[in-house]
DNA sequence: TTTGTTATTGCAAATTTTCGCATCAAGCGG
DNA sequence: CCGCTTGATGCGAAAATTTGCAATAACAAA
């Protein structure tokens, strides 16, 4: 067990809740898969090293760490992926047109956090924003 | 046939796609249903209006609608709901508390759209983004 | 270590969402 | 106004996701 899983298992714990195989199981798995996994590949990646496991754990758990938060879900083109809530804050630009997805490192975004806790007195969660658009290349005309 | 839902039909015939009585009805009840909505909730309000509608029709409208960026598709704590792109740009703030959804006009989000234009060539859609978090509301240490 | 409480899991059934394919009809050309 | 062409729909089946419930197993307390 890593550091970050052994600092995850604490935290379960922590809020009363129960560290079990099959959500160890997940975490690892989403470690390892390293970005952003769907339900149903988190499933498959987890499923030969537990083969009773149900599926429906595998939603049920992915569900909890999200509000447990330290898993984030996004929608990605329609997608639902999960990933890691990691040490660095980040956010995703998403391209529409070439469906590539650029990581950025969340510093921009403090402004507008600011912003946003002043004004509205939201205290917004920044890590993980998924931003749409056309990312600089598929705005040039083709030049295939 | 509204103003808009007349801009509507003209923009799916000029991108070369058909204007059925289906998609008309789609956006329709999107138009009277207001704010956001899922799937199932489009599929309830169009049906009596025409019960030979499959709910397979209105899954593939929708896409059809997001593609031609008429319609938003945005995840909500979880749910897929839909909405009209409309005059005003604007974006969520939904309290992972309270499941509160706050909309704002997007006029504060121009900057950033700026910035990421400059700095990563990215054209981002900025209507319709949705920002997780805790609003004020649900800071205070429940008053209740 | 043993026991009790109750959060979690597995299973199966219910729902929701997607897909393939034959049929239908919107809109263009005659 | 009448056919064509081909995009769109309906239908049924498949896949994905959620839910209820009885059985299981974490883990706190003795």
């Amino acid at each position: 067990m890593s550091h970050q899983e052994q600092h995850f298992a604490e935290k379960i714990r922590a809020q009363g809740y129960r560290l079990t195989p099959q959500r160890q199981l997940v975490l690892d798995a989403l470690c390892a898969m390293g970005g952003h996994a769907t339900a149903g590949e988190v499933f498959e990646q987890v499923s030969p090293q537990m083969p009773a496991l149900n599926q429906a754990t595998v939603y049920r758990t992915l569900e909890f760490l999200v509000e447990l938060r330290m898993v984030a879900r996004s929608d990605i083109t329609g997608q639902t992926v999960y990933e890691i809530v990691g040490e660095q804050p980040h956010y995703h630009l998403v391209c529409r047109r070439c469906e590539h997805v650029y990581e950025m490192a969340a510093d921009q975004l403090t402004d507008l956090a600011d912003w946003l806790l002043a004004e509205h007195g939201f205290r917004a969660d920044l890590d993980h924003l998924i931003i749409t658009g056309v990312c600089a290349h598929c705005q040039t005309p083709t030049t295939s």
